[in-house]
DNA sequence: AAAAGATTGTCAGTATGCTGTCAATCTAGA
DNA sequence: TCTAGATTGACAGCATACTGACAATCTTTT
């Protein structure tokens, strides 16, 4: 009985799966939302923020890690980004001096209403070369397997937890 | 007639958009990747450099960043890491002295055959959660959404015309 | 052959994204 | 209450990713 033979090692292999085919979509996806939104020079996650904190001001940086489902180590300096640029503001906890909260500015919030609609250009750029019928059928897939996997990656908290004290979450 | 009523901005709306998806999926995959690689200490990227020096033996940095769509600023640092661990090697080719050839070593052969099965585990968990049909579909829907996307983010060449030179290509 | 232009690898600079560590602080249990 | 454990934000260190610039080199045009 013969061995399965190996499977050829070769770069069209690689061309084929999924871990490349989503490394290279998510470079196309930022690649248009910067152009798209170089106005405002706000990246992908920093805009990210920014409505994440829109929708649960006063949130603190580790509940705000888990919102968007970003680095809390990294969080750190995107934060210190959006202070530099005055549309985010740290105000420390009364009751708690480790946690400083988070709240947009004025400025931050005009930003988040100006932003909006250059991003639904990006969003709907990213998804164009489909047809409508294959762009449901994409972000459905997409959303179930992202939600299915959730846990693969290590975020410290699920978003609804991490709200659980902020009263509602949504 | 009323104006069209802008859409909430709301965190809701961004776990739903195109570019979360993308991201956070890129996300899990790399950390899928990570931990079904760990014995190897090899990154996807450094992976697929290494597949693409084995496909293509001889091949230039540049004409590299192509074949994996990749940032020709950054290859450098992960060519260095890979010359660091003994898995690649850099000749200076004799027609034109800008150029380094790329190689495999015998070790970087080595742990490229040792590697694949991980490898092929990890792709199979990133779609573990979704039932054949679905895998296939979403797939498919990638790959011809990275294909009609492909000029959207700057790659200097497309891999095909990248690799006229080197003979036949694949 | 000389000038103009393109290519190659490298570097500086910025922004994620991750692991791991740490001091300050808060909380829960003995 | 006192202390063991958990949490928070900060940091160090590594590895992508991208822009833009640069000297060395090669190619094309004149």
């Amino acid at each position: 009985m013969p061995s399965k033979p190996l499977p050829p090692i070769t770069i069209d292999a690689v061309y084929a799966a999924p871990g490349y085919l989503f490394r290279r979509m998510q470079q196309i996806a930022v690649s248009i939302f910067i152009e798209e939104c170089k106005a405002f020079d706000l990246t992908p996650v920093q805009y990210a923020a920014l409505i994440a904190i829109h929708t649960h001001p006063g949130i603190d940086a580790t509940r705000l890690s888990a919102v968007i489902a970003f680095d809390r180590s990294t969080l750190g300096s995107v934060i210190e980004r959006l202070q530099a640029k005055d549309f985010v503001e740290r105000k420390p906890a009364p009751e708690d001096k480790r946690i400083k909260l988070l709240y947009l500015t004025k400025l931050g919030a005009a930003i988040l209403r100006e932003i909006i609609p250059a991003v639904e250009r990006a969003q709907a750029r990213m998804l164009e070369p489909l047809k409508p019928t294959e762009r449901k059928a994409l972000m459905g897939l997409m959303a179930q397997l992202v939600d299915l996997n959730n846990e693969a990656s290590r975020v410290p908290l699920r978003a609804e937890d991490a709200l659980e004290h902020l009263g509602k979450g949504g």
